[in-house]
DNA sequence: CCCCCGGAGATCT
DNA sequence: AGATCTCCGGGGG
């Protein structure tokens, strides 16, 4: 599924840098964590989308005016679908996503491993069903700060 | 607490 | 078609 409007760019953030692909106005096919360099955002897009996960990660906006669409097997839609309903400070378990899927919570899991539209597709608001937070793409540590800076 | 196994889905080989 | 790997859960010690 190669769309040749699509553009790559890579922006620095406070937690790393990411490579985000996407597609003119604006839709978002992915945001994945990179080693690569930042690139020069030529575009006012580019810039936009730059400053919005910016002002994400420091709280100043709660959503993304960018739509994603990710591309991935039909199950994996269908979870992705599910987590992007999981509101700003609130979570949800694997366990009750699995639950409303009719499958089992490694699924969602595995699902999850493979978001590629970070933080549009909150998956860090996906945690374990005693309590804990479970792992995450970007390390746990960056999972419970991201937890705990929404909820203020 | 730890270890082990079942389960669903994706990705190899 | 197996084997193996996952951002998991449950049960038993």
């Amino acid at each position: 599924m190669n769309n040749l409007n699509q553009i790559i760019f890579v922006t620095k953030t406070e937690i790393g840098n990411f490579e985000i692909v996407f597609t003119l106005p604006n839709i978002i096919n992915s945001i994945r964590p990179t080693n690569k360099e930042k690139t020069i955002a030529y575009s006012k897009v580019q810039k936009n989308i730059g400053d919005e996960l910016k002002n994400f990660f420091s709280g100043k906006i709660k959503n993304f005016t960018f739509k994603c669409k990710p591309n991935g097997t039909i199950f994996q839609l269908k979870v992705w679908n599910n987590i992007k309903k999981i509101s700003y400070g609130t979570t949800k378990t694997y366990k009750e996503l699995a639950k409303t899927l009719d499958t089992s919570a490694r699924a969602i899991g595995n699902a999850c491993s493979k978001n590629p539209c970070l933080f549009i597709i909150p998956c860090h608001r996906v945690i374990l069903s005693n309590g804990n937070n479970g792992n995450y793409i970007l390390g746990k540590k960056v999972k419970i700060k991201l937890i705990k800076k929404e909820k203020f």
